[in-house]
DNA sequence: ATAATTTCCGTGAACGTTCACGAACTTGTA
DNA sequence: TACAAGTTCGTGAACGTTCACGGAAATTAT
């Protein structure tokens, strides 16, 4: 502008000078090329009505100035793409991942923008994962670990998809069938011989529990049993009142190394067991770890199930014997759940649509 | 609509009747609550200046009315919450979970949100991921496999920062030094008395290599090169010639099951092999299945080294020697690259600030 | 009682883009 | 030449929110 040389903005229009180089807008691109706004809008998104030569020559100033769309101006004039939130409590957890995966995949396949909370990390509850995902998404899918009525009120009309707890007031759930995985684990253990069972279960309440039950009933067996919290581990407690079967429970955090540890004291205290179901895939591997160290052999001496069905498995030694559920139709079925709540062929404000879907044991070889 | 009662409105607003319920406005809770929008905004956002029962009488006319503030509109006017887009491959390979959860945690500190695709299991390319989010993103991080000239090309101004590649002409990169992982690795094979050596390879260009060369070279050993595409195995094939040392090399697509198989031809065909070194720690959970199948025992029979570091590898038997990456501070790197340009310490507009970092030797069990 | 604050609330403007429409220019045809 | 039809481009309006400012009402001070 101030210089009388002719080429003004060579390369780099603004940038190297001044302040923090205001942001271009389609004016600045307009007045540039000595075209209109329209012009530019119809050289930008491949608009007809619209000369190739003008095109081109929009398009390299555009180009020059840095001009980049206003994603906001756009979405307010043409109505939202939908973007959905997505709430994880852990990425470096083997589970998630291939459950986020799935979601991500068919998302984009509708043409959705994903945006990911993995809230876990930094200490956040699955309610604030949603407060932060809120003011910038149509739709939310999570496992939240309880407090689905708080999340769904943070989130006023737009639908959400709870996993892994009782959908409550949210739009949508999806729960597993624990007394069936329960059910087929203890069955199946049973039909190998085991006589002495043991199910280690996870440290840390899932709020998804109805109740923080101490299971104040008649005590199905032997074992301690106070401390079960989990669904999964109710289901398996209820479970093993209901076959008859002794079946100590241990606690341990949601790791295979602490799941090792936890094994070892099992194993002594109850040196006979010969058969544990595990919370999760994860934790097994902990679990086979410390059978090893007990010079154990699996499944020789003590089968081992785990649950989930997370590829790890397989890689392990001996390969694990799981209840999988199959993530990647996890996550289809919670989009597709979304699907039909965004689109109005399911209704959000009404009653919670749940979805159950069931484990289902693969045999290999620790049981 | 149709009745001739007078409560209008009354607890669901809109959704029930007709069509897809336009969205709520502003105005509409403005009218409703017999206010103006500068009331409502000052009731939605905690400002000051507005009496309590005012604000909590709009406020329960917004709850009624669905009302959700539009980010497009609230964008526009208050300038971007910044939000960076995330391009990873495939997050069912455990590398990229523990990299993307430290960049989602990192980001969140920041105020940032994270927009994530996962592009390899629709058979997209990393441009095609960079395309999809560009318009919904203020930058991006991604693990492209190639082509950060056209990625960078298609965000204009906006800072691109790659993983795994030359940076080109993308604001930042993130590389890794191969040749001194390789250099250790050979190494401690070597000074473990190893003496035939293998790499298995990654199978499937990643385009970040400078040239796709046959390595017509004089040829390093008597193992056969020419299949090595990746930077990792051409480091690996220049450590092995630096060092004399021969090094049969196989190459196998990225999975342990497929890891096993070329394991397998590899051992029929060298049988002496007594060290292996693998593309990562996933393919090398394969190698030691392959070398467990062919009654070799590990690492006395053969060592084997993994890369990357990811969990997986302590949970193996025996448990795994890798070269690791601390994969959480390759997200800080990433994230604190991209700080820097989009806060304008560092320019985006000129050449692109490259970082390297080094894989550091874990020794465990397999060598 | 009047003035000086303070509290509360409303109105015009602006953010950057696309849509709907119309004007100007070009080409083809009688 | 004149008219119709097509091509290319520009202008007002609208999307829904917040900001800056100003006015009215309620409260306190003089």
């Amino acid at each position: 502008m101030t210089t009388s040389s002719g080429d003004a903005s060579s390369g780099l229009g603004p940038g190297a000078p001044g302040g923090p180089a205001k942001r271009a807008t389609i004016l600045d691109v307009a007045a540039a090329a000595g075209v209109s706004r329209q012009t530019v809008t119809r050289a930008m998104n491949a608009m007809p009505g619209i000369r190739q030569e003008t095109r081109e020559r929009v398009q390299e100033t555009a180009r020059q100035l840095g001009y980049t769309p206003s994603r906001f101006a756009k979405g307010l004039v043409q109505g939202a793409r939908t973007s959905v939130g997505l709430a994880i409590p852990d990425l470096t957890n083997p589970y998630y991942p291939a459950f986020a995966s799935s979601v991500v995949e068919l998302a984009t396949q509708r043409g959705w923008h994903v945006v990911m909370d993995d809230y876990g990390h930094g200490g956040a509850t699955g309610v604030e994962s949603v407060q932060h995902l809120a003011p910038q998404v149509d739709a939310v899918i999570g496992y939240l670990g309880g407090a689905a009525d708080e999340a769904q009120a943070i989130l006023g009309r737009r639908p959400l998809v709870v996993l892994d707890q009782p959908a409550g007031s949210a739009s949508g759930g999806i729960t597993f069938d624990y007394a069936h995985a329960a059910r087929t684990a203890l069955e199946h253990l049973q039909a190998r011989g085991c006589r002495q069972l043991a199910y280690i279960d996870r440290a840390g309440t899932d709020h998804g529990a109805p109740e923080p039950v101490h299971d104040g009933g008649p005590r199905p067996g032997p074992g301690p049993v106070q401390g079960v919290v989990t669904v999964r581990g109710q289901a398996f407690a209820r479970g093993a009142a209901a076959a008859g079967v002794a079946l100590a429970v241990s606690v341990s955090p949601e790791s295979a190394a602490a799941a090792r540890q936890v094994t070892r004291r099992l194993l002594d205290e109850h040196p006979g067991t010969d058969g544990i179901v595990v919370f999760n895939d994860l934790m097994a591997a902990g679990v086979l770890k410390a059978l090893a160290d007990s010079g154990r052999a699996v499944p020789a001496d003590c089968a081992v199930i785990g649950m989930d069905g997370i590829p790890l498995g397989e890689l392990l030694t001996p390969e694990l014997t799981t209840l999988a559920l199959d993530l990647r139709e996890v996550g289809r079925a919670a989009v597709e759940l979304l699907d039909g709540l965004l689109t109005g062929s399911l209704n959000p404000a009404g009653p919670g649509t749940e979805l159950v879907l069931r484990h289902q044991l693969v045999l290999r070889q620790s049981a």
